[in-house]
RNA sequence: GGCCUCGUAGUACAAUGGAUAGUAUAAGAGUUUCCGAAGCUCCAGACCCAGGUUCGAUUCCUGGCGAGGCCA
């Protein structure tokens, strides 16, 4: 348990002692008690707010805690070694002794802030790409993001599915379909030398530039707008070709699966580069069957109404929303009814205990309502959804737009980053011993590290602007500076290794040797927010701060040519105990580190 | 029109009902005979506005202004 966990019973305990009453009877729960860390400016590590109680126990904060205070030192001694008292704050200072004995035990453990396994099972699904257009930059913070989660998540002792619904089907998909057979003449992907999420995307943009051709035409020929927009010839097939789809017409399926298996092999290509997998694959050309069924049961059970035309109905307004249609007129799903139908069936297939969507913020409604209804419906998984809503990506003029070709591509993105790596790696010259094979692998490294820090390192809620005229960094707060200051560690135990056996207890610690110890210490506690609240943000964070007081630590103290060799003892311990973290935390987080770079 | 987010240095991001609001970048000044300078040190610079609750509000509440999103 951290250190700052065991404080809080025993302050509990303390003024239990001193004021004779049970302090979680006059109001204190340990969980209201606030413990912080001490400012750097003033003597301690963690700090108690006094003034939570000046009300209840009537005394002056400063009366307060000197009592309190007091009595901690006196009653552990093996865990306090001072206290002073600043205006309403008790700041402790916990003995080295606790801090070499966390260090000893737990230094060359690679598996630090792991968690055995808890029972739960989770599903998280993410990226949920659509088959007419390549992976592009949003779609990136999606995919890390869910990885991420499902990663914080599993070392903590959950098991985990990781599930991709794919959108492969309708109408978006026959305009690609369309196009391919009015403009491509049998090409492929092959016959083009093209990646085929990237051929197929080609298509579908050529499709909306012949429809706005066409639509203009009748315009110029005296035709309204709207009416133009209907009857333009290409969009006429399109509706043909949903329908032809939907009736199953062998040419139709034929040509859908060609092209559909045309975009997978692309998106394979992409989805091993950046390091995403699946366990499950769900395809909306299936699921929409389930979600009709879905609707039908709700119908019978009474959940759902039908109107008069005979679309279906459910009614929110009891729940401060609005009615919602689950079924068109026509018979035909919405959005939603596919929903339904994939949550039993992800829970058929599963017996899931919670169910995290990756899906991103714009969706915030629509996802209130899915579960609202599953609610509504009795459903026992109901309760375990759970939207991991994320913020858009955009450019600082805005939003992306594929209509003016401002969305930036995945693949393209990863390859610049590697290019920069690259030119940035052979600036420095550190690397002339290297192999072209561990050359090519290093750039990768650095390149998705420094991408996948980038869009992990701001809280996922939060929507976040990336600017392409400056191409992602390598100094400061970014994944490169993380991976170095590994490098740098793994440099030192090179030299240092096999010499790290026990270091005696009683060392004193140095104030910076300290500051790393008391980081380590914290890492288990920031794991179990980053699980809370589904958010890698925190162990990007947490990770930058650890390599950041390290470095300090670093210029500061030489560990080889240390003042005793005791202290060299105790300093190999603490940098391979960075070392290890730092991978550790990188690991959540998808982000590999090189021994050398 | 209704509902939901979000407003923190030039820029991009943190944190918190509590001490002087952190970090990075960019700008300025240093730093390499000594374990890796993709580093380190110093120096500047911000809580949208107005009320309210509180011992204490950047944080919670209300209103305004601004940005984004969703619904029909």
């Amino acid at each position: 348990m951290s250190i700052i966990n065991q404080i809080k019973p025993l302050v509990i305990k303390e003024l239990k002692n001193l004021y004779g009453q049970d302090p979680i009877a006059i109001g204190f729960q340990e969980a209201e008690l606030t413990i912080n860390n001490t400012k750097p400016e003033f003597e301690g590590d963690y700090t108690l707010v006094l003034f939570t109680f000046v009300k209840q126990l009537k005394k002056s904060p400063e009366q307060l805690g000197n009592e309190i205070g007091e009595a901690l030192v006196k009653a552990n001694p093996d865990i306090f070694t001072a206290y002073n008292v600043i205006k309403g704050f008790l700041n402790l200072t916990i003995s080295d002794n606790y801090w070499l004995g966390f260090l000893q035990s737990n230094f060359s453990n690679t598996k630090f802030g792991n968690q055995p396994a808890n029972g739960r099972k989770v599903m998280v699904e993410y990226s949920s790409p659509n088959t007419n257009k390549p992976i592009h930059l949003g779609h990136l913070r999606n995919n890390f993001l869910g990885w991420s989660v499902a990663q914080i998540l599993k070392q903590s002792g959950y098991e985990i599915i990781k599930s991709c619904i794919v959108n492969d089907r309708g109408i978006h998909i026959c305009k690609s379909m369309i196009s391919w057979q009015l403009f491509a003449n049998g090409a492929s992907p092959q016959s083009t030398n093209t990646k085929g999420d990237h051929f197929v995307g080609e298509y579908y943009v050529r499709f909306n530039d012949e429809y706005k051709k066409q639509v203009e035409e009748l315009v110029a020929g005296g035709m309204k707008k709207e009416e133009a927009e209907k009857e333009a010839p290409i969009m006429k097939g399109t509706h043909q070709m949903l329908l032809d789809w939907e009736n199953g017409k062998p040419d139709v399926i034929e040509l859908w699966k060609t092209m559909n298996g045309w975009v997978y092999e692309g998106f394979d290509v992409t989805y091993k580069r950046i390091g995403s997998d699946f366990d499950k694959m769900y395809y909306e050309s299936e699921t929409y069957i389930p979600g009709k069924k879905f609707v039908e049961e709700g119908l019978k059970e009474g959940t759902f109404f039908k109107k008069e035309d005979g679309s279906v109905w459910i009614d929110l307004t009891a729940e401060g929303l609005d009615e919602k249609l689950v079924l068109r007129k026509d018979g035909t799903s919405v959005y939603i009814t596919q929903d339904l139908g994939l949550a039993q069936e992800k829970y058929e297939d599963f017996n899931y205990d919670e169910s995290i969507y990756v899906i991103a913020d714009e969706q915030n409604y629509h996802m209130k309502v899915l579960k609202l209804i599953l609610k509504k419906l009795g459903k026992p998984y109901a309760d375990g959804i759970d939207h991991l809503s994320y913020g858009m990506v955009e450019l600082p003029s805005g939003r992306m737009k594929s209509r003016e070709g401002t969305v930036v591509d995945a693949d393209d993105m990863v390859e610049e980053m590697v290019n920069v790596a690259k030119k940035k790696t052979e600036e420095l010259g550190k690397v002339k011993n290297f192999t072209e094979s561990e050359l090519v692998e290093l750039y990768d490294i650095i390149a998705l590290g420094a991408l996948k820090f980038f869009l992990l390192r701001v809280d996922p809620k939060k929507r976040m602007i990336f600017n392409p005229e400056e191409s992602i960094d390598f100094h400061g707060f970014t994944g490169p500076f993380v991976q170095y200051t590994h490098a740098r560690i793994k440099s030192i135990l090179r030299k240092g290794q096999g010499k790290r056996e026990k270091a005696p207890v009683g060392n004193s610690l140095l104030k910076l040797e300290k500051d790393l110890i008391i980081l380590l210490e914290q890492y288990p506690a920031i794991i179990e927010q980053a699980v809370v609240e589904h958010n890698p943000s925190v162990i990007a964070i947490y990770v930058f701060t650890l390599a950041k007081s390290f470095n300090t630590f670093y210029t500061e103290h030489s560990v080889m040519n240390a003042e005793s060799e005791e202290k060299k003892q105790l300093r190999l311990q603490l940098v391979e105990m960075t070392a290890n973290v730092i991978a550790s935390g990188m690991s959540l987080l998808g982000i590999r580190v090189p021994e050398r770079m």
